[in-house]
DNA sequence: CTGAAAGCGCTTACAG
DNA sequence: CTGAAAGCGCTTACAG
């Protein structure tokens, strides 16, 4: 591999003119450039990323990591995420926690050891190797959360409105007429499932004639599938059931069908996301969409201010959801 | 941030010493690396990774890119390479290329820029900027394909016997009488599109009663369900369908609803891939597993025999496949 | 518009 | 077991 050097000998100029030509080629003048861009051609050349990194402290590269690639609820918010950063000439390190917290410590330290300039974490959590950083300088750091705020504060994140989103579900099942409704909610710990949880609760206090049992689940199809299970096997099962990820939703079209149960007819279902499957399933899902492309775009957005010194006082960002009526939700059979 | 140079001088010792201590502990006497040790905590020192790349010219990252990691398909590879990857001590830098060659070649230069060792490509492409590097040494290089024999023998591939994955679910559908079967490919060009074809057309020379109709899809649910609709809606329709894809097959399913068709009594269906939702379908779907995960692990030991110089003749893997029999293929309707 | 020179933070033969 | 020193390939004030 030729270097920046070779480039120089063989054009007749010095390393900082072909360092120009590439960072700031109008400083250049016109046949010099021309000379270099050519020798450059020839020679094949391609600049080392490592050194350049050494030396401007910047890699032009985010890391974003997300609890599970293989849902696809997790591969819209990261296209988002990429179209946004590379329209700014920065690259996507993508990593895949698998909702474990080592594997999430693993890519923060990645900014830490400079391989990235900055962390975009699909939920609410803070590695502690970023923690720690924090605390020391007291100023905010390149890392920001997605779906999730964060409890500290200073972190930027940027979300939907959770409560209001699972509450609209809600009533949206207490007109159809049920009152006896299951919830399969994601992991207690996680503040967006409580803040769903919550919002289920406001509606029961204006409506006190629903019954809702919340069991947890942790968001797979499988999960979906068992719990499911449980609530129809229930002395008084519900009528219909609101799971919190779509994914849940498709294990309990599974689990209808094994008890020969026929949606909405017998049993009514929403998911929550709207993954590009919802529409799909069989019957459509009735669901909540979650902008997961513009949640990328504002994601990078805040995240790239702050990389580049622009001065922002942003630290919360709430973005639109919308109830996707579809045909797994529908009256409540008569008693 | 502290350097090594901070280090080193804090604990008394040279730079190298402290070099040592993170690659080659045992060189370092006891007392000497225990005091370095507890130096490097107190300054919560963490090296810079540019600097180790620039002087060792090893990254220690490999690049995979997909050609959707909105499949779940190409995420079970990913775990895949990045199981074998992480116990080989190696990162994984994930590309998306959404079927762009652009994209492909962006993710192809991180390995020419030095930012990642190797790349991984799910397809059966060479990006260009490999394949030039390929023609001036004559030697292979750090570059491997899955899922698609490249055309270029020096150039290490693994896939599944996609010709005789696609014979077996044909023999399948014509066991169970079905007589006019229609195919819904992925995009013709590429080989093994072409390979399952060819399968299908290797039972059709055993049993020439066979009438097969085969278009072309794009591997997504939507052209799965174009495409179904365009079969059904042909003067003499087939009574199954072979989608080269699952997601085409969830596309076929949501068809067969819109014309009032029952899978499998009026119709069967059969897909390919065996993602995680296959079994989950209505009904469940009989499909061709390929082992994604196996496939990431061969693949990335193939990669990594090259990259730590490892004499290996290996150029051509074919991994079991496995036809699976569920419920969307039943009896051909009676004439 | 261009060049000489310092330096980013590591690693590694080499010598002792 | 340890250190002095060279060097990986860039960029960037500084000077002209």
């Amino acid at each position: 591999m030729s270097t920046i050097i070779d480039v120089a000998r063989e054009a007749g100029v010095s390393s900082a003119t072909v360092s120009r030509v590439m960072s700031a080629p109008h400083q250049v003048a016109e046949g010099t450039r021309a000379r270099v861009l050519a020798t450059m051609a020839r020679l094949g050349y391609t600049p080392n990323i490592a050194a350049k990194t050494l030396r401007t402290l910047r890699t032009d590269k985010v890391v974003v990591a997300v609890p599970d690639i293989t849902n696809p609820f997790c591969a819209q918010f990261i296209r988002g995420v990429e179209e946004a950063a590379s329209a700014a000439g920065y690259a996507v390190l993508l990593g895949d926690t698998r909702y474990d917290k080592n594997r999430e410590e693993q890519y923060a330290m990645m900014v830490r050891r400079r391989e990235a300039d900055g962390l975009i974490l699909l939920g609410h959590g803070t590695p502690t190797c970023l923690r720690e950083v924090l605390d020391d300088s007291g100023r905010p750091l390149p890392f920001i959360n997605a779906c999730g705020f964060s409890p500290d504060p200073r972190i930027p994140a940027v979300q939907i409105d959770n409560l209001h989103a699972a509450a609209e579900v809600i009533e949206h099942l207490a007109d159809l007429g049920h009152k006896r409704i299951g919830i399969i909610s994601g992991p207690r710990a996680a503040p967006n499932s409580k803040d769903r949880i919550t919002g289920v609760h406001s509606v029961q206090l204006e409506r006190p004639d629903l019954e809702i049992s919340a069991v947890e689940g942790d968001f797979s199809i499988n999960s979906g599938l068992r719990r499911t299970l449980e609530l129809l096997d229930s002395p008084n099962p519900p009528t219909a059931i609101f799971c919190l990820s779509d994914e849940m939703a498709m294990g309990a079209l599974a689990a209808f069908r094994e008890r020969g149960l026929t949606c909405p007819r017998d049993i009514s279902l929403a998911g929550f996301d709207d993954i590009a499957y919802a529409q799909y399933m069989n019957p459509p899902l009735t669901t909540v969409r979650q902008p997961m492309e513009s949640m990328g775009h504002e994601v990078f957005r805040i995240l790239h201010d702050f990389l580049t010194g622009t001065p922002s006082l942003v630290r919360r960002v709430t973005l639109a959801h919308q109830l996707i009526a579809r045909e797994s939700t529908g009256p409540a059979p008569k008693a």
